[in-house]
DNA sequence: AAGAGTCTCAACCGCTAGTTT
DNA sequence: CAAACTAGCGGTTGAGACTCT
């Protein structure tokens, strides 16, 4: 025989949370602390389930939440970190203190997610699909390593996408695009380090467009 | 003004790893 | 050791807000 069940499931109350409810949940946590939920609800005078208000003080209630809006700095750390880390939401949400997992997870979903679709890029990968005219030189000389979009709004607040790739042969390069279709590059690859393949034997030197013009296509759609 | 379509996000669902009995 | 539970996670849903026509 294991243990009890966390709570009867009848008569529990559902959906959005009343006003007087948050202030049971809150009073109690101030004055108890949260040592196990399934007691909670019972000993905070409320007809729900402790995983319902975990779930409530956790992402709505907590006094240590950050209330604005996601910015643009935290968006691109975002895109970031989900290259690197998948849909480990609660992972990426650890280096966003006053942000919940559930949070960062609606804002990629509804925002973020959208915005890379729109550019031609994978959401779960972060790499190009089927790039129109793609140089097929580059996608052998160049490994897309990251990507990212900066935010927009509507009032005239500049696009910005920018890409990280790591040249087979060569150093780490970056290269911005901004809405307009120009393009400040800050490749840096020295001659010597370019695939002997490439076009011009300078690829991609600083002054380089490649076939990188395809992505401020991308830029324009933004 | 109003109806339709779209977006946002709080809340729920189902699963898993770890814990307790 | 097995069964049943908890806490936490990621995916999904749906009500309300917002925008468009």
């Amino acid at each position: 025989m294991g243990r009890q069940p966390c709570c009867d499931k009848a008569g529990m109350r559902r959906g959005a949370w009343t006003a007087e409810e948050d202030q049971k949940l809150i009073n109690f946590i101030i004055n108890n602390g949260i040592h196990c939920w399934r007691l909670v609800p019972k000993l905070a005078g409320l007809m729900r389930c402790g995983k319902s208000c975990r779930l409530r003080w956790t992402n709505y209630l907590r006094p240590d939440l950050k209330r604005e809006a996601i910015s643009q700095e935290e968006e691109s750390q975002i895109i970031q970190l989900h290259s690197r880390l998948g849909n480990r939401w609660s992972k990426i949400a650890s280096y966003f203190p006053g942000r919940t997992d559930n949070e960062i997870k609606n804002h990629w979903n509804t925002r973020i997610k959208k915005r890379l679709n729109l550019l031609g890029l994978n959401p779960a990968t972060h790499e190009l699909i089927n790039p129109p005219n793609a140089s097929p030189q580059m996608m052998i000389d160049m490994k897309q390593k990251e990507i990212g979009v900066s935010s927009e709004d509507k009032s005239g607040y500049e696009h910005r996408i920018w890409m990280t790739f790591q040249s087979m042969n060569a150093e780490e390069n970056r290269l911005q695009v901004n809405s307009s279709g120009s393009c400040s590059s800050s490749f840096s690859v020295q001659d010597s380090l370019c695939p002997s393949s490439s076009k011009d034997n300078s690829f991609p030197s600083s002054e380089a467009t490649i076939s990188l013009d395809d992505l401020f296509f991308y830029g324009n759609l933004l």
